[in-house]
This record gives C-alpha cells, sequence and structure tokens, in this order.
DNA sequence: GAAAACTTTCATTAATTATTGAAAGTTCAG
DNA sequence: CTGAACTTTCAATAATTAATGAAAGTTTTC
C-alpha cells in the first residue's frame, strides 16, 4: 500500500474514531487527537495536530490538556526547541487501567457517595414506600461497591497475571 | 422519619441521581425516571411521572421509551383501565447483566468493528507508520475483544456463580 | 361511528456543550 | 530589558442535544 492510500484509511480510522467518541460521551476532538497521537511514530506538537485534525488552537490546547488531566497522553519537551511535543501511552493495558482508574474516580465514586448518603438515613421501616427505597439503595450501593472494588483490583494488576487468568474462565 | 421529611430525600436523590446520569453521558430525564420508577412501590403512569418530574408529556414519553429499549422498564396493563403503567425492573444483578449487553451492543461492538476493519487493510510492513499503525490497532482490537468477551460472559451468568468467584480473587 | 381516553410525533424553542480566534500570558535567548 | 516564540484563556459563536406542547394518531367504549 502505497503512502496516500495509507493516509486516507489513517484519517479515516482517526475520524470514524472521533465519532464513535461521540457516543461514549467523549468529545469528538477529544477522541481523534487521542487516535492521531496513539497512531503517531513520532510525538506530535499543536501546529501538526491543529493542522492534520483541521480544529483551532484553542481546541487543541483545551483537550490536549484534557487528554494529559487523563493521563493518556504526555509532554515531551525535546531541548533547544520551545515547541511542546505529545506522546499518547501506546500500551492497550496501561490505558485500560489508566481509563479504568479515572472513570471510577470521575462517575463511580460520586455516585456511590450519592447511594450511601441517600441510604444512610433513619428510615422508617413500616413504611414500605421508605423501606423499599432502603432496601434498593443499600442493594445498588452494595453491588457498585464490589464492581468498584474489582474494578479497581484488576486494573491495578499485570495484565499478565489477570487477563490468562479471566479469559480461562470465561471463554 | 415521617413522610414529607422522606419525600425531600427521595426527591433529592432522584434529582441527583438525573445530574450524575448527565456525566455518564445519559440525559437528565431518562436517569431520573430510571430512579423514579427504581425506588417506586407500585407501577407508575405516565401523568404522575410528568408531575413528579415537572416534564412535559413528550418529554416522559420519549425517555419512557428509551427505558423500554434498553430493557430497564416494562409496560404494565392494569385491566380495566387504559393507561399504560411502568415498572423498573429492581434487581441489580439483572440491571447490570442488562446495561452491560446494551452497552456492548451499542458501543463496543461498532468500536470492534472499526479497529478490524481499519486494520484488516494490507499495509506496507516496511514502513514504520504503517506497520505501527498495524500494529497499535490489532493490539486494540484484540484487547477490547477479549474485554468484550469476559464481559459478555459475566453478564450472561448467575450472580452467586460470579460475584463470589470473583469477590474472592479481586478482595 | 363518534366521542372519550389515552399515546405518539414533531416542529419549535431552550439548554448545553464544543469550537473559534484574538488577546493576554509566559518563557527564554540575546 | 525586549522581542520572538510559544501556550493559555475566554468571550463570542456554532453545533448539538434535550424539552415543550399542541396536533395527530390510536384504541376502546357506548
Amino acid at each position: 500500500m502505497n503512502n496516500s492510500e495509507f493516509q486516507a484509511i489513517r484519517m479515516q480510522f482517526i475520524a470514524q474514531w472521533g465519532t464513535l467518541g461521540s457516543s461514549w460521551g467523549i468529545n469528538r476532538t477529544m477522541a481523534q487527537i487521542h487516535a492521531l497521537l496513539m497512531v503517531a511514530v513520532e510525538p506530535m506538537h499543536t501546529n501538526e495536530i491543529m493542522e492534520e485534525l483541521k480544529v483551532s488552537r484553542g481546541n487543541a490546547n483545551t483537550n490536549l490538556r484534557e487528554l494529559i488531566g487523563w493521563g493518556l497522553i504526555q509532554r515531551i519537551a525535546y531541548p533547544g526547541n520551545r515547541k511542546e511535543y505529545f506522546e499518547a501511552e501506546k500500551d492497550v493495558w496501561t490505558m485500560f487501567c489508566i481509563i479504568a482508574r479515572e472513570r471510577k474516580r470521575r462517575e463511580i465514586d460520586p455516585a456511590l457517595k450519592l447511594l450511601r448518603s441517600s441510604s444512610a438515613k433513619e428510615l422508617n421501616s413500616k413504611d414500605p414506600a421508605q423501606s423499599l427505597f432502603n432496601r434498593q439503595l443499600t442493594e445498588l450501593a452494595d453491588f457498585v461497591s464490589s464492581a468498584d472494588r474489582i474494578l479497581g483490583k484488576v486494573a491495578g494488576s499485570e495484565k499478565n497475571k489477570v487477563m490468562p487468568f479471566l479469559l480461562k474462565r470465561f471463554s
């Protein structure tokens, strides 16, 4: 395959990954930048990213910082060059662990907090509505808490320790 | 706790669950209706839902149908009563299985399809960019595919067969 | 078959979220 | 210092998504 055919496929992948990102609740530019850097051989700087993705400087900057916030990309400084370069974490297991950890922190923890604080009230167990409310929220909190703990452990382990085990048990 | 205190806590839980829903990429009304029905002792009809949540008929209808589409709530018909009533699945494990199955279908499958079709091209392995592209996408596809298979198995099992096992191994 | 009782649709409007780009801020070499 | 090279911010705008409510559609009853 020659280079220009490859460039077309590459850009199409990046564009579609961006679209998919939206359906995951991630904004398009962020998903595209991540895809772009994930398949980039060398670290890239903001201008290159702006040009490849046809986005503004502000947009590129915002989403690069957001990706750094997730821990999915890193800044790279080359001596004698004032530009900041960016490089994506490329190892898939590491990416999974980062995403799991962040989603836990941003999405699961607040939900758990709400479930626990709402079910911790002193409810009147004689009232079926209060009793159901309490039972339902407690069950949810317990389940989410267990799932969260399991995910945390899985995402905190070595890939080689966990995946073979899970695949063996669940395939 | 008397009833009006309870109502306040209940409505606060529902409102905040809706807010959380937004951060999960689920719209607020849908998350609120689900919360409302999850802690409802009896099935509810559209008018009750509209009134409790202060939303329009159109909004209520749209989100009720969406929840039915997910399989998270069911229509209930009472003989001699033309209204449609709605009831949420209350079992937490069943809810988890439904959500896992649907997210797989809506979010994971399309991503896997894109990864596979993009990496299945006949790339020139002499070109480092093409070689990296291929390797990266293949690794991602393999990982997502395994994770997907594991999740599918977990979500297709009896709670009592899976959770104790996972908790034992990962706690 | 006509009216009542209900559900669904959909054009319009509102709310939210993403993007732009110019201005302000920062850092560094000379 | 000062200016050049670069990054960040943010008010304005665009794009997307959610919500409204009246009108159209459907089903049942009498």
